[in-house]
DNA sequence: ATGGTGGGGATCCCA
């Protein structure tokens, strides 16, 4: 089973770019964020046609976080728990009912710059839920995975240069403390385990030339709870993407598992 | 130090 994360960056803007893409790698699943739409605009048909079953949890102009799957979909759920007064859509989770079950959470992360600030401050709010959650993952001892724009650079391999991001939200000192938070608890870096070394990206700013100078960070990430990494076959990512027609300024992440 | 680009939707916010 072939599941991808991407941060689209507005769905009406890849309308095109996406679909052209699921015809070519064929997911299984795919973990959708910034799809920057409310619920009842979202193009189900652009992917029941393909046969996809949809779940969204979207909002109107920001956030958005969707799951596609060619799997029956059960038990889904909206919004991170832990503060009922955040009405920002960044979280969703569902069941895949495939040979065996997988549950699948899309997460986007805040952005949290600038830092300091209130922004910062949701930011890292919103790890300390996100690692709650995953400790009751955790908890299920069952194969399941939390996929998507993480909006953290792990450490510096992770950046083509460290140095640009030093005071920036994705590569504080803090914010990389809470992300190891949540993987030193039992999660596998889908991506990682099986591609050591630098020079591996999912994001490059639409400023700048980033893209042609491949001043890229690793952003996107696939957290495996340890009964899901026990089933991983492969991962990667699509990096030609980035270079096609109207691109996201994210590309896919996908991982298999034997399942 | 600044502004560089892009999406959404409204003449500015977010990344």
């Amino acid at each position: 089973m072939k599941i991808a994360t991407f941060n689209i960056n507005g769905i009406k803007a890849r309308a095109h770019a996406l679909p052209d893409w699921l015809d070519e790698m064929r997911p299984d699943v795919v973990l959708l964020q910034e799809i920057k739409s409310p619920d009842q605009a979202f193009p189900r048909d652009l992917f029941e046609d393909r046969g996809y079953n949809v779940e969204t949890h979207g909002q109107k102009s920001f956030n958005g976080v969707a799951i596609l799957s060619r799997f029956p979909l059960e038990d889904v759920s909206r919004g991170l728990p832990g503060d009922d007064g955040d009405d920002q859509a960044r979280w969703i989770e569902a069941t895949v009912v495939g040979k065996a079950a997988l549950r699948v959470c899309a997460l986007y992360l805040p952005n949290g710059n600038p830092a300091p600030g209130p922004k910062y401050d949701y930011k890292l709010a919103w790890m300390e839920r996100l690692r709650a959650r995953a400790e009751e993952l955790l908890a299920a001892e069952e194969p399941a995975l939390m996929a998507g724009d993480y909006n953290v650079i792990p450490q510096a391999e992770d950046a083509a240069r460290p140095d640009a991001w030093e005071n920036d939200a994705l590569f504080l000192p803090e914010s990389r403390a809470a992300f190891r938070r949540i993987g030193n608890l039992g999660f596998t870096d889908a991506f990682r385990v099986r591609h050591p070394g630098p020079g591996h990206y999912s994001f490059w700013d639409y400023q700048a030339g980033a893209w042609n100078r491949n001043d890229g960070i690793r952003i996107d990430h696939v957290l495996l709870t340890p009964q899901a990494a026990d089933l991983l076959t492969d991962s990667g990512i699509d990096t030609e993407m980035r270079g096609r027609e109207k691109p996201s300024d994210h590309v896919p992440v996908w991982v298999e598992l034997d399942l």
